[in-house]
DNA sequence: CACCCGAATGTTTTCGACAACATTGGGTGG
DNA sequence: CCACCCAATGTTGTCGAAAACATTCGGGTG
């Protein structure tokens, strides 16, 4: 049958409130570099040689600046130094759907990365319903000096937009790649999506579906690449591409909209929101996962191991990658060696969405 | 039985790629009021003044300035701007758990709020690893010199930190208060969680069980709170109080790990994914959902609709509190009213993982 | 003993925007 | 006919840090 799952529109409405103010002490000035001279009894630049870390001073004048500097409590003023030297430790990140698992962790490896190389991120969240978004954040990013751009959610546009755009400094479009590697000997490797395909072929399928994600984000493609060629490798046969947009909802409908369902025993969906609305949809047809068919999904978001049945899926550090991404990025900016990232090859994990096609079928 | 949802540790490892570099055109320098000025034969300082939009500026000279302007690309450096007026265009906001739906969703809504008013949001998200993690974010931020400050996560630690630190600029912790306003008139309205607690109510229910979310968390105690003097009020019965942190784990511990359920018909998580986890716990008891026990989440994420069953929720709009929190701090930055700002009310939506008490029982 | 050198420290300038103050040039009232 | 006023525009100083340049002082050398 096809009960739709209820109209995310319902009922009762209620109302309610959000907020407090706080107002706890506040902070007079902020001592400068000349206050510590002062209170020092030396000149501002010697203050500011000592904190440059400059080796030509004398020791009884060094343990006075060192001295007035934790008296005062100083703290240099950032922006100053900006002006001055013409770069600041803030980097931007351009990125969609942060409240997304996946992006959202990406979000947070950046932010630590970054803040650990001392920077900050400026988030610019990209709103999907304004097609003039990644303008106008453009627009902001060329006026906030930033030491750098990163481009988080690697879709054309976003791509293109960067490959047009002449930034006053370096930028990065941080792409993955699901296990395709270009380099063609570790095509046919067990990694990533092929690990998940040879899980498969092992249960016995033959016959399979992908649920896609939008063509236009560069990850949805390699996803499908891999998928496709682990395919053709495994001699298996891939009965159609559905496309979603990477949402629950999108799984279902891709699945529900069919007239009448491909023959495949299992689906392998782009990610594991869109596996969570197709698996609700085979079940609405009256299909038991995984006796009838199985359903795997990507990312491991921390939910696929309490579904009905709890999801197969192939697990990406999404931290690592966002980390990875800063690295790269911040290599560019200070022209050194890009930093040897890590980012752990995508892990297959089997849970019980996925098992043995039966011979009875 | 109680298989337990295998382990999230499994199987196959794979090598993965991530990114690819671009090296687009960089733009050389950029143009400051000075270059503007002598491209218009004017001085600085006039184009200075048609950039505030001052009133008098004979036609021809503001024509020179505006041709000048944009022939060069002129764009402000906000820095010296800072620098200068004392005052930044950044806010700084510290959160907890980005790639949280909730947490995510704040956070758009506040960055594109931040956006509106011309200013970017620096994120800093806290490592919920790393106990120091506020002491140090808090470092950075005093450095940074930022407009103000927004704790966007408040947990007691975010909100004792935020009253004990002197910041020298504004701050707001933003906290939820979930349909329990402190207004005493509404206690009972039906709104919010005792919307919930009604519709449990009207289904027949009389007793129900609520998983918290971790007691450090304000929205947690609010949403506890809400739930017992709504049930209080309906003349219900409160069986028990479980805890989790929010996860979907979680919630399917805290009830995989009873010796033995509490006689209730009904399940109250603090939020949806809590409630994933309850739900997949409560069928490997053998209990039907919504036949046996009813289960209903808070916050109608986007699977929500599309687990199995289909969850029944309250929907919080994210974004307009992530709105409402910059708006808030805007006031307090630039001493305004706070523009009233319009969270709406949480919105109960019914699905199918409620229903009434079966009389059989 | 004059002179040179370099270590240690001080003074000035610069970054870009902007504000306070200064100057120019018409027009007008006395 | 000139002092005065005001509109329009120019000049200088400020913000904090840091680089460029300058000065001081002690010691060694011819």
């Amino acid at each position: 049958m096809s009960t739709s799952p209820v109209s995310p529109d319902a009922e009762t409405a209620t109302a309610g409130a959000v907020d407090s103010t706080t107002a706890p002490p506040r902070a007079p000035k902020a001592a400068t570099i000349y206050d510590v001279a002062q209170a020092a009894g030396v000149s501002h630049q010697t203050v500011s040689r000592f904190l440059k870390g400059f080796e030509g001073i004398r020791p009884e004048t060094r343990e006075k600046v060192e001295q007035a500097l934790d008296e005062l409590g100083y703290r240099p003023n950032l922006t100053a130094r900006s002006l001055k030297s013409g770069r600041s430790h803030r980097i931007g990140a351009l990125t969609h759907e942060i409240s997304q698992v996946g992006p959202g962790r990406i979000v947070e490896g950046a932010s630590a990365a970054a803040r650990e190389a001392g920077y900050v991120l400026d988030i610019i969240a990209l709103d999907a319903r304004n097609p003039r978004a990644i303008e106008e954040s453009l627009a902001i990013i060329t006026q906030h000096d930033l030491a750098g751009v990163l481009a988080l959610a690697s879709t054309d546009e976003m791509t293109h937009a960067f490959e047009t755009t002449a930034f006053r400094v370096p930028a990065y479009v941080a792409a993955e790649s699901d296990g395709v590697p270009d380099d063609p000997r570790t095509k046919l490797s067990s990694v990533g999506l092929p690990a998940v395909v040879a899980h498969l072929a092992e249960l016995g399928h033959r016959r399979v579906v992908h649920i896609a994600g939008p063509h236009t984000w560069s990850a949805s493609r390699n996803r499908m690449r891999a998928f496709e060629s682990a395919v053709e490798a495994q001699g298996m046969h891939s009965e159609a591409i559905l496309h979603g947009d990477w949402s629950a909802r999108s799984g279902y409908e891709a699945i529900a909209g069919l007239a009448e369902l491909p023959g495949a025993t299992a689906y392998v969906a782009a990610n594991d929101q869109m596996a969570i609305g197709a698996m609700l949809a085979l079940k609405e047809r009256g299909l038991r996962i995984p006796e009838d068919v199985s359903v795997v999904g990507i990312d491991d978001i921390p939910e696929a191991a309490y579904l009905d049945p709890p999801l197969t899926t192939l697990r990406n550090d999404f931290e690592a990658q966002g980390r990875a991404a800063v690295h790269q990025l911040l290599a560019l900016i200070e022209q050194s060696e890009p930093r040897p990232v890590t980012v752990p090859p995508p892990l297959l994990v089997v849970r019980r969405s996925s098992g043995p096609v039966l011979q009875a079928g």
